[in-house]
DNA sequence: ATGGTCGTAACACGA
């Protein structure tokens, strides 16, 4: 987790509720006091090197639930916590490494439980949102050279139809509900000065219910972080609601 | 050209 990062960005943008993904530590390295010190509630739940989540807030949450039911409890991806009325469900999807592997049976698995648990969370939370690291680019529009990316992971119709099923139980793409336009993009490979050619995807979102997407005022991505230096590969996406 | 960067960790791996 890059602290100093999280610090600089949340001093610009003090927003109610921040999800971080990735973290990449145990629980017991967690900042959780210099987070706390900024005013927000934490819950976190991490490994060593890998995965890790965590959900900032500052009002009080309550419900929280640290593991997501049907998967690998050992990889940490997933925080949902109640947050002023707003089930908040933090995930970090599996990468899924390539078509055909392991890691990618692994991914539509993890996507398949994901669709399980939230089918029913929505008979109990008319405003929830689901955001994070999806690892998923929902259509063309949201990558930079679509025909390279073609049928690869992140883009294959499996991982699409999987997205589509998220939104077939009533969840909306915040960023599409004010912008149709292609080349708005959430990560940039390190490599190739991607970020510099605006060479990336959109895979980081947010989804919401109806109940919520009636109160959005806006949905956007901040490139800011991403020019920084030894930046994260991926910009935060924002979304602000009247409530 | 089947590459390239980054971080952690270890001389490899996942992203």
């Amino acid at each position: 987790m890059r602290l100093p990062h999280v610090q600089e960005w949340l001093a610009e943008n003090p927003v109610d509720v921040l999800c971080l993904q990735e973290t990449k530590l145990v629980d017991e390295k967690f900042p959780a006091l210099a987070l706390q010190e900024l005013g927000y509630h934490v819950w976190y739940t991490g490994q060593k090197t890998y995965n890790g989540v965590a959900l900032l807030s500052r009002l009080e949450g309550v419900d929280p639930v640290y593991d997501l039911p049907g998967v690998d409890a050992a990889q940490k991806r997933f925080l949902a916590v109640t947050i002023n009325g707003v089930r908040v469900v933090n995930v970090y999807i599996p990468n899924g490494s390539s078509v055909g592997s392991d890691k990618y049976d692994y991914k539509l698995q993890w996507l398949e439980a994901l669709q399980e648990f939230l089918a029913d969370e929505l008979t109990r939370h008319d405003k929830l949102a689901l955001l994070g690291d999806y690892n998923i680019a929902p259509d063309d529009r949201d990558v930079h050279d679509p025909a390279a990316w073609a049928d690869g992971v992140l883009v294959s119709e499996p991982e699409r139809a999987a997205f589509g099923k998220l939104q077939q139980l009533g969840l909306s793409d915040a960023f599409r509900v004010g912008n149709d336009e292609a080349g708005w993009f959430s990560w940039w490979d390190y490599r190739q000065g991607a970020f510099r050619r605006n060479m990336g995807l959109r895979i980081d979102h947010i989804l919401v219910t109806d109940a919520l997407r009636g109160a959005l005022q806006n949905c956007h991505i901040d490139k800011t972080p991403r020019a920084w230096e030894r930046p994260s590969d991926h910009a935060p996406v924002i979304a602000e609601f009247s409530l």
